[in-house]
DNA sequence: ATTAATCTTGACCGTTCGGTCAGGTTTATT
DNA sequence: AATAAACCTGACCGAACGGTCAAGATTAAT
């Protein structure tokens, strides 16, 4: 389904070739993420986003059919950049060490791609109408991971006893908005 | 400028007696806080809120010339509840209960009116683009002078070191997610 | 050189938006 | 009963929205 490239798959070398596709793909992602994240995603119009990329706007329904296919892959590259930063909870074995690696992980997204994250942080306020299910089911699985961890800490007695889900959602609530 | 009754001076009794205005404007802006929870201010329209007020579009731009207007009105119900809740701050001396009251009133708001949280929240989040500077005074002030006395506390040693106005920031997003 | 695929775009479409208004109805004042 | 103020609302408006399309331009494959 996701990059359905059998329309270029007629010769080997179009695959890589049409660096037009790409360049302009990226020139239109990079618009969208300015507009939405300044406009939110009903307040954006394809007008703006096309203004700010440099294109006509029948151009970018040429690479991006709707308004809502362009928002859902504007999100799907901040989710990707999400999950990694959360990896970094698991690097470390020792608590404290595994949380502020986590924290600061976190923060440092929220510094250096405040669009995204604002972007990310309306979707989330929204309830996440356009990305439930697959955030439902890979948010719960990671969720659900972490909170076994610091469970397995507290029974250890390294830290103290807490409820690990109200900490992380803590955690998120304060990395959210630096 | 606000609360312009200068329409009704005529009479001493119009004032208190235009019970027709004073239920249809409640009425209305109990359906905008819905539409607006709901939707956010871009995405609601002046259609659904007179649709979920069970009143026709005209009748709304009677009441409230416009959707800004209408917008503005809803911020101010939330901001003065929001004061009033900030202000249980200072009713304890001792910081713990000071803080914990505090908290616990915050996390009421949010639990007992969600919808009005939600706005709230947005608002925020978009960076307060309609009421900037009311909000700019009014919460530099306030800040100010809890700030102050977190550092009373800390000087004292009644609490550890720590940057007050992070502290402040870290209950205000936590609370703001329940 | 020819053909096919891909890319580009101005003009256009139906819909919905916030907002207006004339003219009627209801309510209050005298 | 008469007059005035307040209230109500269907019909309408221009603007902006997301999206479409035909026809031309460019690029790639043969």
């Amino acid at each position: 389904m996701k990059n359905d490239l059998s329309k270029y798959k007629k010769t080997a070398k179009s695959v890589r070739k049409n660096q037009i596709r790409i360049n302009n793909e990226r020139r239109i992602l990079a618009a969208a993420v300015k507009i939405f994240a300044g406009y939110g995603y009903q307040g954006a119009t394809m007008r703006k986003i096309a203004e700010e990329a440099g294109l006509p706007k029948a151009n970018l329904h040429y690479y991006f059919q709707t308004k809502e296919q362009l928002y859902r892959q504007v999100l799907d590259g901040i989710f990707k950049d999400w999950l990694a930063a959360a990896n970094t909870f698991d690097e470390c074995e020792e608590p404290v060490e595994a949380l502020r690696g986590y924290i600061e992980t976190k923060m440092d997204l929220s510094r250096k791609r405040p669009l995204e994250s604002r972007i990310w942080a309306e979707e989330i306020l929204r309830g996440a109408p356009l990305i439930q299910d697959q955030l439902e089911q890979t948010l719960a699985a990671w969720l659900d991971t972490r909170v076994k961890r610091i469970t397995d800490w507290i029974n250890k007695g390294t830290i103290h006893a807490m409820n690990p889900r109200i900490l992380m959602y803590m955690i998120w609530a304060v990395t959210q908005h630096f």
